[in-house]
DNA sequence: CAAATATAATTTGACTATCAAAATAAATAG
DNA sequence: CTATTTATTTTGATAGTCAAATTATATTTG
């Protein structure tokens, strides 16, 4: 087999081995109650302000329909609120709850995790191998597909 | 910014384009009506021989059901052909249609693309290196996120 | 200003992907 | 020959998604 089908065949299985770890470590830890698109949901809508439905559904590449589904149900799991804004009674600002926030930072640490045990399993040269291939591949996608 | 950071940031941001960006290249090339996970089943059926049902749902990790269904619309849209076994009749045996090599040519191609790209500026004993360090990550995790 | 238009969000109706469990059909074991 | 096992499909349920229709509010324009 050649290099470029091996680093094909790796690269596929990497890929699906970390979503399926990810859903896993989800199903197990503090927040089981969430599933791992309504843990991007805490992620795009982040720690910091409050942010618009319209903003966080285009971060996410999903409709805005979509998103208050979503939302609906990560409020009745009280992971997040919602109101109206007074400046502009159109606009809905969404914002993490305490039990959001501590699952936003759960999910960090998970993916702090993943990335210091991946690199502990390499030397310098190794790593920087991997940036650089990482890196390529972002180029890549950016170029073939406009965001 | 430290190498870690790096990574991670760029683990983050290709993760939550990949699977996007798969699917638009695929909804703008010449299979324009197959997902994602369509596409998955025509790969993992593949171009050699006929495949039973249960060894493809095995390979793809869901459950035969799901693959029934998933194999009725691709015969719907003449990407698959199924026929009972004649030694063991309970057995059926998938394959693809012409149609169907194609979108399995297709989507290889697109897989070349990327390796190509993300070797890109690697001469042959970095690309080991890489292969090298890849596995590396890839046999720890599964050790370490075995459930 | 008042009507027309634009914008933000939600609701509705539909579809895909998925699973677990029940049902069906065929092969194998006792 | 009956009981059990195996391969697949069917059924019933749920999550995630979109496009289009709807609602509410804001902005533009005649």
């Amino acid at each position: 087999m050649s290099n470029h089908e091996t680093v094909n065949e790796i690269l596929v299985r990497l890929f699906a081995n970390i979503l399926d770890i990810e859903e896993k470590c989800l199903r197990v830890g503090d927040f089981s109650d969430l599933s791992i698109s309504e843990m991007h949901v805490i992620d795009s809508i982040g720690m910091n302000q409050e942010r618009t439905m319209s903003d966080t559904a285009k971060d996410l590449k999903v409709t805005s329909g979509t998103l208050t589904t979503a939302v609906d149900n990560l409020i009745k799991k009280d992971y997040v609120e919602r109101r109206r804004s007074i400046e502009d009674r159109r606009v809905v600002k969404i914002k993490l709850t305490e039990k959001g926030i501590n699952a936003f930072k759960s999910h960090e640490d998970f993916h702090k995790d993943l990335v210091i045990s991946a690199l502990q399993q390499l030397d310098s040269s190794e790593e920087l191998l991997l940036i650089k291939a990482l890196t390529n591949i972002d180029v890549f996608f950016n170029k073939k597909y406009k965001f």
